[in-house]
DNA sequence: GAGTGGTCTAGACCACGCG
DNA sequence: GCGTGGTCTAGACCACTCA
């Protein structure tokens, strides 16, 4: 910023933190911008699929540079929160498009590639509204009690059925869920939560781990109780770190593999 | 660039592919900066771990902008082959660095974390010269009774045995890799291999499964026949998405899990 | 051809690390 | 106080999309 701001009906964002205090908290313009427009994003100004203003636009909102808001908007399109199409603007991101469906699903087939296999089919074995155990409670931070929906399904390719997944999310924000709505839709689940209930699963943990299954968990899966299976929990988040779906998912690994990449 | 470039000489980098080619093969100037920083640091022109030339003096060598170089470096940084450092430069990345020890290791301890825990103890089973297999050959790009390096280890966690590792090297780049190396550096074997024999390994893929050992291996472990373990096959690479290493493990997850992050 | 994101430049100033 | 990376701006031009 050469000179003092240009004359302007509106403040723009303060350059540092809080004058005096003992850790400046220096945060950049952009980081700044970068807020605020996560803010809109969190608060519903543009739904999933649409594009957010132009760069030229946010920058005059904002009263900044292009070059600020391009910066703002680069970090959000590298924590896939929206996408860049170069020519006709930037969208918010959704787990329907094409290329990136099934984002959080890591396991492929050993021979061809999930392309070819296509989408998985769906058997809804359980949806019900439950009570949250002190358990489940404490990891999707509701208390114990809170209403939860409990779905249980299995996920078959090729006919094949390969993953058996408890699913756990607070009944608050998924009220009138319905197994018909679960086994129905087409198109990855968590693009139906986006659209049906509008709540964006943005990132994900996991946590693996080897296991055997018991009686009834092999039945589904058409294996005996001595074939090891992957244990996978997966923890999921919508904005501002808010975990909203809990998931454990026991993976047959004789046809298929969890695929990782490291850097 | 506004006028055509200033007098100079040295050309910079054109600023498209060739001329007349069916696909013009747009590539930007910072896309080239980056191959030509790429190169050097695949030449070694600087080491790991040391500065290498400051935006300025690398804007002065390519005949560009500074915010040229800066967009190029950006993206070394985004795939860590570089680390920035405000204020100091920008350095070679290592697999020395405290923070980001055991980068490739995503086994966690259930309880507390990997600092408590404290590095794995190392115990070599096997370290010995051998002829690449078929398979083997195919995975690290070699011919089939090329020259390798097969190594078998234990890594021990406070005293528990946790991992069964099998390692393969190409013999030619690790000649006069010992067990004696293997087994008493101290910190990362990564780090061992950047200083011992100048191969840095950059990116990874895992590819894992749930699988029961055999009697063998479970006596290794400290496990029966019937303990499910986590298979995770490895092949690391250097630049030039060259494969350099493959590794098998036999993870134990009954006190530690395997971490992953998605977004 | 108008509008969008993408590249490139040049220059100013800021925060950080170190002597 | 200097050199480094980090932020911010303003302006020009390029590549892509679509009407």
């Amino acid at each position: 910023m050469p000179p003092p701001p240009p004359p302007s009906t509106e403040d723009p964002p303060s350059m540092s933190g809080s004058v005096g205090s003992v850790t400046p908290a220096f945060s950049p313009l952009y980081q700044q911008i970068k807020g605020l427009i996560l803010h809109s994003l969190q608060h519903g100004e543009w739904k999933p699929g649409e594009a957010i203003p132009s760069e030229i636009e946010l920058a005059a909102r904002f009263r900044v540079s292009q070059g600020t808001v391009r910066k703002a908007i680069d970090e959000l399109a590298a924590e896939n929160l929206v996408t860049r199409r170069q020519g006709k603007g930037t969208f918010v991101s959704t787990h329907t498009e094409r290329q990136v469906q099934y984002r959080f699903l890591k396991l492929l087939p050993d021979e061809g590639d999930a392309s070819v296999e296509g989408p998985a089919q769906r058997t809804i074995l359980e949806c019900r509204r439950a009570r949250a155990s002190v358990e489940v409670a404490r990891i999707l931070a509701l208390r114990a009690g809170d209403p939860v929906i409990q779905i249980k399904r299995i996920l078959s390719f090729t006919g094949v059925p390969t993953i058996l997944e408890d699913i756990w999310l607070p009944g608050q924000a998924f009220k009138g869920l319905t197994a018909e709505q679960m086994a129905h839709y087409q198109g990855p689940t968590y693009a139906m939560f986006e659209i049906d209930f509008g709540v964006r699963m943005v990132r994900a943990e996991e946590k693996i781990r080897a296991v055997l299954p018991d009686e009834t968990q092999a039945q589904w899966l058409n294996v005996t109780c001595s074939t090891p299976l992957l244990s996978v929990e997966r923890l999921a988040y919508t904005y501002n770190d808010a975990p909203m779906e809990l998931r454990r998912g026991l993976y047959r690994t004789d046809t298929h593999h969890y695929y990782n990449e490291l850097s």
